[in-house]
DNA sequence: CAGATGACAGATATTGAAATCTGTCATCTG
DNA sequence: CAGATGACAGATTTCAATATCTGTCATCTG
C-alpha cells in the first residue's frame, strides 16, 4: 500500500521510458514494461488501451520537456528580434544535444514520433503559438511587420525544418552547421523586420 | 550488329531505369536488367563495376534532369528578385509533380537518393552553384545584399529544405503548403533585398 | 582477341514453422 | 467490488533452412 506500490499512469510511463530507453523502439513490449513494473500486461491495459497510446503519452511526455523550456524564452525579457533568435537558438541546441549526447536514445524517439503523427502536429501548434506570441509582441512594438502572423509564423518554422526535423539530425553536425543556422536566422529576422 | 543490338552503358541505364520502374527499389536485381537486355548478368559487370554503381549512375540521371530545367531558369532574362523565385518555384514544382504523379517512382528514387548520399551531395553543390549565380547577378545589380554570397546560397537552400527534400514529400500536397512556401519566399527575399 | 558467357563462392533475401506479443475477458482476491 | 490476474485467440516477430543474388573469372565465340 506505500504509494511507490500503487500503479498509476504515471509509474508506467516511467517504465516505458525505461524499457525503451533499455531496448530500443523496436523491441520494447508491453510485457516489458509490466515485467519491469512486477505487475502482468493485463494490468498495463487498465490505463493504456492499447500498446498505440502508450508510445504516443510517451512521445507527448518527451516533447512537452522541450515545449517547456521554449516557453521560458517566450516569458523572457529581450526584445522580441533577440527572442526570436533566441528561440530558435534553444530549439537548435536542445535538439543538438539531445541527437549528439545520446544517439540512440534520440533514434528511439524519432521512431516513436514517426509512428505518432498527430502527436507530432500538436507539438507544432505548440511551437508555432509560442513563435505567434513572438511576433506578435514585435509587430505591437512596431518593430516586425507581417501581414498575417500566423502564417508568418509558420513559415519561420518551415524555413529553419533544417535545424529542428529529427530527419536532419545526421546534418546538424556537419560543419558548416552552425553558420547556416545563423545566416538563415539573419535573413529572416531581416525579412520580417519592420522597414 | 543494328546499332540496338550493341550492349552500352546507356542501354543499360534505359533497362536499369525500367527494371526500378517496374519492380521498385528493393526488388530490382541485376540479373534483372540482364535479363531485361536479353544477356548474362555478366556482361553488365563490364560496364558497370558493381551494382552500386549502376544505382548511383541511375541516381545522378535521375538528378541532372533537374539540374536542367533549373538551368534554363538561370540563364532566362528575368531580374534577380523575379529571377530567384522563379528558381525555387521551377523547384517545387518539379519535386511535387513528381512526388504527385507517380508515387512509387518517387519512393523509388528516394530510395536510390537516401544510398547514394555522394551524388545527391554533388547534385546538392551544382543546385547552390545556380543559386549562387543568381544571387551575384543581383549583387552586381545593387539589388541583393549578402556579406558571402556562397554561404547564402546555401542558407537559401537550407531554408527551403520543408520544399524540396524528398523526405518532406508528404507535406507537400497539404492544404498551405503552397502558402507556406510562397511566405518563406516573401521573407528571404526580403531578407536578402539591398537596403 | 574483344567482348560475352555461365559456373561458382560468399553474401543477401525469402519463406514458413515456431515463438512471442497484443488485446480481451472470465475469474480471482484483499 | 475495484482492481489485478493469467489463459486465450489472433496478429506479429523470430529464426533457420532454402533460394536467389552479387561479383569473379576461366572459358568460349564471332
Amino acid at each position: 500500500m506505500a504509494p511507490t506500490e500503487t500503479l498509476t499512469p504515471e509509474r508506467i510511463l516511467a517504465a516505458t521510458e525505461d524499457v525503451l530507453r533499455r531496448h530500443g523502439a523496436a523491441k520494447a513490449t508491453v510485457v516489458d514494461v509490466a515485467r519491469a513494473l512486477g505487475v502482468s500486461h493485463g494490468s498495463v491495459y487498465r490505463h493504456f488501451g492499447t500498446k498505440a497510446e502508450l508510445r504516443g503519452a510517451v512521445t507527448r511526455r518527451w516533447l512537452d520537456r522541450t515545449t517547456a523550456v521554449l516557453a521560458e524564452v517566450v516569458a523572457g525579457p529581450e526584445e522580441p528580434p533577440a527572442k526570436l533568435r533566441l528561440w530558435f537558438a534553444a530549439l537548435f541546441d536542445a535538439k543538438r544535444h539531445k541527437a549528439g549526447d545520446d544517439p540512440e536514445l534520440f533514434d528511439t524517439y524519432s521512431v516513436l514520433a514517426r509512428e505518432n503523427s498527430d502527436v507530432v502536429y500538436a507539438h507544432i501548434d505548440e511551437l508555432t503559438d509560442q513563435l505567434t506570441a513572438i511576433l506578435q509582441e514585435g509587430v505591437g512594438q512596431g518593430r516586425f511587420e507581417a501581414p498575417d502572423i500566423g502564417v508568418t509564423a509558420r513559415a519561420l518554422f518551415e524555413a529553419t525544418t533544417q535545424f529542428h526535423d529529427p530527419v536532419h539530425a545526421p546534418e546538424w553536425s556537419r560543419p558548416g552547421a552552425q553558420q547556416s543556422f545563423d545566416t538563415v536566422l539573419t535573413l529572416l529576422l531581416r525579412g520580417i523586420a519592420a522597414r
